[in-house]
DNA sequence: TTCATGATAAGG
DNA sequence: CTTATCATGAAC
């Protein structure tokens, strides 16, 4: 069964498992996914979630969550960074999987140029904004097909992560302690746990 | 800890 | 049209 396949029938767990230590190129920078952290979709979804910019429904920035899996979401947030999501569940349904770090294993000297701010290479593609930025992803690249070889952005399966780490999702208010954040154990580029200031007090 | 920065979506 | 909010990053 091919990637596409498991990630229309994937859990937001299974999905950001499914994404987590795949290798992820961009024109000439290739990164190994280290971090990411999955959403969900509407109430009455199997995986209603409130945190999830699918939850309110399709609109004009998010439409791409609701296509078919396998598919790059690319949004701007804070007005200033781009992230990135790969989507999953079937057609119809919200659902993405955030790339929060990677580390960079070609392209080195291309990615470091495009984060100056970087003062070592385990912060170059650190934190979902970051690792956008140092792969040279742009808004032209909503919707590109991941799956596709031909893409200009695509995952290559890479080897098993060799430990998963699990907790809550960073910087998120609401459903502030679903622990759909996935990492690779003991990674440096893992970026800190950073609660919302105003996050929902109680579970959920 | 604070703040830059602007698109987005909901509300009036 | 107005405005609160935001899946952040970097400086202080």
């Amino acid at each position: 069964m091919d990637l596409r396949t498991h990630l229309e029938h994937a859990s937001p767990v299974e999905a950001a498992a499914l994404v987590l230590g795949q290798k992820i190129t961009c024109g000439t920078v290739t990164a190994r996914i280290v971090e990411v952290e999955a959403y969900g979709g509407q109430p009455g979804s199997n995986w209603p979630d409130p945190a999830s910019h699918a939850y309110r429904g399709r609109t004009q920035r998010n439409f791409v969550m609701f296509g078919p899996p396998g598919h790059l979401y690319v949004y701007r947030i804070y007005g200033v960074h781009l992230c990135m999501n790969v989507t999953f569940g079937s057609e119809g349904h919200g659902g993405g999987v955030l790339l929060r770090a990677g580390e960079i294993v070609a392209g080195t000297a291309m990615a470091q140029s495009r984060r100056p701010a970087a003062r070592n290479a385990r912060d170059v593609a650190s934190g979902p904004g970051n690792f956008a930025c140092a792969l040279g992803i742009t808004p032209d690249l909503q919707g590109s097909d991941v799956c596709d070889p031909a893409s200009p952005v695509r995952l290559d399966v890479a080897e098993p992560v060799r430990k998963i780490a699990y907790g809550p999702r960073v910087g998120v208010r609401h459903a502030a302690s679903t622990p759909w954040r996935l990492w690779v154990d003991g990674h440096a580029s893992v970026s800190r746990y950073r609660r919302h200031p105003k996050a929902d007090t109680l579970q959920n």
